[in-house]
DNA sequence: GTCTATGTTTGCGG
DNA sequence: TCCGCAAACATAGA
């Protein structure tokens, strides 16, 4: 669930609650396939956090010795905060000890996210595609990389290697934007077609950003910062899960199909 | 109580 | 290259 907009709203958070700087004193593991990495993930113990950053959906820890802490929350991942008294839910399925008393926990109810403690970055990240909100990510480029595709855009954006950050969420509100059907083959697009998604995909994801992020419903499920803050982009959202509704743009139904297996929300009028 | 759907990623077979 | 499916799990909602 937590896409670009979430993951680096997490990263803000964890910044402003002031983790770079401490030590991490010690790590218990209470669900052995949270950890993807190989060795001893005790080794972390007596690392301190130099800085801690975003790739993809990936949350990144510099740790002291040229050790990497990265942490992806899938389906239902989150980290919180605590203090070391608290009692551990049965959910949190990695905790580390920080200097000073507090607990970085890993709570995860699906059990689909993933850590890794490595020396070599790289070998998680390695695969991904340009990050949507840099430099280097240009109408141009865009253009060229859809021209050598023959996929549909829906699961072409869904790939990370192709682009990274995006999920369910923001592909369908780009594709909305951009009034781009979700079926269309990549190589299809016209440069000004193209132009049009890559301005899309920016702004929906840094309208996503200004607003925390995208928390949907109001289960447990859904996505949460770190200090427990909801998101506030859920409003913002012009199509997604708005099946039924009517489209902001025309006022056509909007609706709901299934494409590349995911459920996806288009409007027939906008999107044709 | 029971059934269905789920926002992610990876790996496999065709 | 590309597509479809399954798997990793638990919970919310119908």
């Amino acid at each position: 669930m937590p896409e670009l907009p979430e993951v680096q709203t997490v990263v803000n958070d964890l910044k402003n609650l002031g983790l770079v700087g401490l030590t991490i004193e010690a790590a218990q593991v209470y669900w052995p396939r949270t950890v993807a990495s190989e060795g001893d993930f005790g080794r972390i113990a007596g690392h301190a956090i130099l800085n801690i950053w975003r790739r993809a959906k990936y949350l990144v820890f510099d740790l002291s010795g040229d050790l990497s802490l990265i942490v992806h929350l899938r389906m239902s991942g989150r980290l919180d905060l605590k203090d070391a008294s608290e009692t551990r839910s049965k959910h949190e399925h990695l905790v580390l000890s920080l200097e000073g008393g507090r607990e970085l926990r890993f709570h995860d109810t699906r059990k689909f996210g993933r850590v890794w403690l490595t020396e070599d970055a790289q070998s998680v990240l390695g695969h991904l595609g340009p990050e949507p909100l840099e430099e280097g990510f240009t109408a141009a480029s865009l253009t060229a990389s859809l021209k050598t595709k023959q996929r549909q855009l829906k699961p072409l954006l869904l790939d990370q290697s192709f682009v990274a950050g995006l999920g369910n969420i923001y592909v369908d509100e780009a594709l909305w934007q951009a009034g781009l059907h979700p079926t269309r083959t990549a190589s299809s697009l016209n440069g000004a077609e193209a132009a049009k998604l890559h301005a899309a995909i920016i702004e929906v994801l840094e309208r996503g950003l200004r607003n925390s992020g995208t928390t949907l419903g109001s289960g447990q499920g859904n996505f949460y910062s770190v200090a427990k803050r909801r998101g506030r982009n859920a409003d913002e959202l012009k199509v997604f899960r708005r099946d039924g509704e009517a489209c902001p743009r025309c006022g056509a139904t909007i609706e709901r199909l299934i494409v590349g297996q995911r459920s996806t929300h288009v409007c027939p009028v906008c999107q044709p």
